[in-house]
DNA sequence: CTGAAAGCGCTTACAG
DNA sequence: CTGAAAGCGCTTACAG
């Protein structure tokens, strides 16, 4: 029971009217309705005009639950609330996922759960079968929301490398490793031999994939692992300059710095203004992740692109074709040193 | 047809499954889900049981065709995607407004819209009636959405007073101009006598009443309107710079200034700074909003404050009312002068 | 307190 | 190409 503009009650017409005002059975009308196979024009016509004339809208509820499809994908973020707003790579992959769905005319459903009665409450929501499945966004390492919705079978896709036991999970992901390789070769290219590096959380993907990227290339050139250059933070601004600050103390004559993510590398390049050291003549400095922040800093940051359009793109894709039927898949996608004025 | 985590194809059990395992009707089982009213214990801890054994889980679509309730809200952003991540409010009224619903037990549904296409297809999805209300966040004068939605009978609240033709759309608001008056009686209880303001668009509710109030207290304590003191941005923190560049180039002599929003603040203390104008000693900064941007500033920013916390509240508690039949209302509730170090 | 039954609004084989 | 009919999984008066 609705009520129209004008306040009075007023029950939404169903495809029985249609059917009635076209004059038509309702299986005909629904023919129309999904696709129009099997229909003569003449028929189409009337139902069309039926439909116009009654302004019937399809009820959801009684085609989903024949179905068993919501037509709408969830966009999941398990983090702290703060995190969507501070880090621009979510700003950047929720306006891609955005646009690879609404090529499918799909809408995303923004969910966010940072809490733990948050989590609990959408995963009831996600499960009760309210979306088709779900694009999981969490930096965490065991995140029980993504064990909990696949346990449920609801079809998810991670972005980002799960860590853990290797579930049957699909994820779609930037080659982490091979990104750092990238930066790290780039700074001996630059002559630099004392590098250090400003890592992410040790327990999430990025970190572990980007720190062995860091170690292997160190170790073909034939230098040795320094564990004093090397500090982690939590991908948070505030924690590159606390890692900047740290490095300097602990290895005061490092010639570079790659860091794990262009949200920390803002905060090197502070922490190293504040302490006088000049970039990149004195420090070179290269980030990860090519997000936004990477432009906004000063000196623009070199950084490892991760390719967000085409992580996108293959997160749906993967999702689209797991929710028909398909197997999960995991597809790791290259990523691309980015020069600018840090290095 | 869903899959388990075994990967093989399993049924999910219905509300049939767990009458048998129960040994009841559906009928009971029914109840029991739907809050065990008129069901004997014994009952009752059968069908709990037979829950817990079959992992069964009620199929939404299945009872929202019969009670025409999808027990969700959306929070609907008719705004370019960026501001949501640009314009701290936003953050701030999404927290609250979660927390507001949360009380409830109901998951909110985060919706942006910031094409038209984008538009088209949310407006489509909600009519359908995927979710049973709406909260609407849109700075703009005229929102066809909003339009489009309460002509489909969709129960709907605004954030912040619409603009146009009285319409029956419910909304919930803070006090601008009763704000705005306190602000410049504020400044006028300094001495400051050259008070500019840097206003927002004034195609919105919030540009216009907040002029009102400079205007009315200015004229109240017998000063003249000068227009070379009033020019308007776009709320976001560049327009506030230019702004300010505005008013230095028409009005040099000027002892303080209004901002209409602390984001467009934040530009002008950067352009006063650049200036070499002293904050509050040669110009004094008054916001609007106190946003996490208000303490973000260096000076931190005397503003006024609105209350999000209950403007959430309120926006649910009407929302639910309206969802429950009631008729549409208008909240308006007050401001509250904070001083800081800019005034 | 409980079961049998009707019905929510749609889709989809099934005969024609 | 089209209609009559079954059925999706649930809730809710209705009798007992």
């Amino acid at each position: 029971m609705t009520m129209n503009a004008a306040g009075g009650r007023r029950r939404p017409p169903t495809i029985h009217d249609v059917a009635r005002e076209a004059g038509v059975s309702r299986g005909t009308v629904s023919r129309v309705l999904n696709g129009g196979h099997y229909v003569s024009p003449a028929a189409q016509e009337a139902v069309n005009a039926a439909i116009r004339r009654t302004g019937y809208v399809v009820n959801r509820h009684a085609r989903s639950l024949i179905t068993g499809r919501s037509d709408s994908i969830g966009f999941l973020l398990t983090e702290p609330q703060e995190k969507l707003f501070e880090d621009p790579n979510f700003n950047v992959l929720l306006r891609c996922c955005t646009q690879a769905l609404a090529a499918h005319d799909i809408p995303l459903l923004l969910m966010l759960a940072g809490t733990q009665d948050e989590r609990r409450r959408i995963t009831r929501y996600i499960t009760a079968g309210h979306v088709d499945g779900v694009l999981l966004v969490s930096s965490h390492s065991a995140d029980p929301v993504a064990e909990q919705l696949h346990e449920a079978g609801v079809p998810l896709v991670q972005c980002g490398k799960p860590m853990g036991r290797g579930t049957k999970v699909s994820y779609v992901a930037a080659d982490d490793r091979d990104g750092a390789r990238d930066m790290m070769r780039h700074l001996l290219s630059l002559g630099r031999r004392r590098i250090g590096m400003v890592n992410g959380p040790v327990d999430t993907p990025g970190g572990v994939d980007r720190l062995a990227g860091y170690k292997e290339v160190l170790t073909e050139a034939g230098l040795e692992i320094d564990e004093r250059l090397i500090v982690s933070g939590d991908w948070g601004r505030a924690s590159g300059e606390a890692g900047a600050e740290r490095l300097l103390a602990q290895a005061p004559d490092l010639d570079a710095v790659f860091v794990a993510s262009d949200l920390m590398a803002q905060g090197v390049l502070a922490a190293l203004q504040r302490a006088g050291r000049r970039v990149p003549q004195d420090i070179a400095v290269g980030g990860f992740d090519d997000s936004p922040a990477a432009l906004a800093s000063s000196p623009e940051l070199t950084t490892i692109r991760q390719p967000w359009d085409r992580i996108s793109a293959e997160m749906v894709r993967v999702l689209l074709a797991q929710i028909g039927g398909e197997d999960p898949a995991a597809v790791i996608l290259p990523t691309e040193l980015v020069k600018r004025e840090s290095t």
